[in-house]
DNA sequence: TTGTTTATTGACTCGTCAATCAACAAAAAA
DNA sequence: TTTTTTGTTGATTGACGAGTCAATAAACAA
């Protein structure tokens, strides 16, 4: 059963995280999506806290798969660090419980260590799939463009959930693909 | 005694913002920061919500003064668009309480209208003074990359505000900076 | 069978907090 | 001086919510 509780409540918390667009949400309704009593949830999860940092840590693995995806599928060294763009503007990224799983991880990180070590790892991991990439094109300026680009796509992917991009993710997309072309096509 | 007491209760906000790191904070200890019962502040703003409008706006009205004047002191085409991503990066921009706001703000972009609306106003005048100013070097292109560059900013604030270049503004800017440079060193 | 672990809940505790209101004070207008 | 407007608060209301607990049931082991 216990697996089985986890996972339920793991969904119910990213649904009603996007019904209220933030962490503003009680255990009780979380518990009720996921058809069962408050009192389980925190059987399961010991608290809020914890059931929170299991949805992110899930919003995060689903977004790892997407990307090794791309990747396995990626030819050649400049294939995959388009894969690792494209993987990162898919529809699945743009439902609605998906973006506010984000931007409430976002502000969690400022306070919660967890969450913190979780974003660093996101972000070391998205940067050096990146520089792995591009150092056979760019050598030593690999380092510093693959920052530059986990940059972009965080900030496009936060125009496009929030913005004038909004809905359509094949434009954002280009916006960052631009930038990896230029820095391609005019080596210094 | 009105403009005095907003102020305070503005100010106060955002400091307790910062201090909490999300908006899960009360009326009573903003209240108390600004020295004054919690009813008064309810007197003054009619609701917690208001509050908080009032306080992002603050933020945004600071940011754009920051903005205009760089763009008052640069020199040239080039010179204004490099302004307004340096003052992006300035360290005002990176106090902690700022950067809770901003965070906060976007989470709050989702739900509420006002907010949402806010957001809209600052990028589409981030992305115009770009374009104004790249549009005599790069013509018809001065669109597509002044969005990149206005999504660049976000995204690379994100992650010095958050991640690994932390406490690093300047190597901040200059990633935001590189863009921008090969846009106009290899013209397509 | 009996005892033990696992699954499950309703009811409850204890605390919090936004918003309201009646009342008081003080300045300004009449 | 009286009246009105403005500034101010303590106390209260009404609602909500995280986490606990005792109790029940069901599977399972000895």
């Amino acid at each position: 059963m216990e697996p089985i509780r986890r996972a339920s409540l793991i969904k119910a918390t990213i649904a009603e995280i996007g019904l209220a667009g933030s962490l503003e949400v009680t255990v009780s309704r979380i518990a009720k999506r996921a058809g069962m009593s408050s009192a389980l949830a925190h059987h399961y999860f010991g608290s809020k806290e914890a059931l929170f940092l299991a949805a992110m840590r899930d919003v995060l693995r689903l977004y790892g798969a997407e990307v090794r995806g791309a990747l396995a599928a990626a030819e050649g060294a400049e294939g995959r660090a388009r894969a690792v763009i494209r993987a990162s503007f898919s529809p699945a990224n743009f439902r609605r419980e998906v973006i506010a799983a984000w931007l409430n991880f976002y502000v969690l990180a400022q306070s919660q260590p967890q969450a913190r070590r979780l974003l660093r790892v996101y972000q070391r991991r998205m940067v050096s799939n990146l520089r792995h990439a591009l150092r056979p094109a760019l050598g030593d300026r690999a380092g510093v463009v693959s920052q530059g680009i986990a940059a972009m796509i965080d900030g496009v992917y936060l125009h496009a959930a929030l913005g004038p991009l909004a809905a359509d993710p094949t434009a954002a997309a280009a916006l960052v693909e631009d930038y990896l072309t230029r820095e391609l096509e005019c080596r210094a």
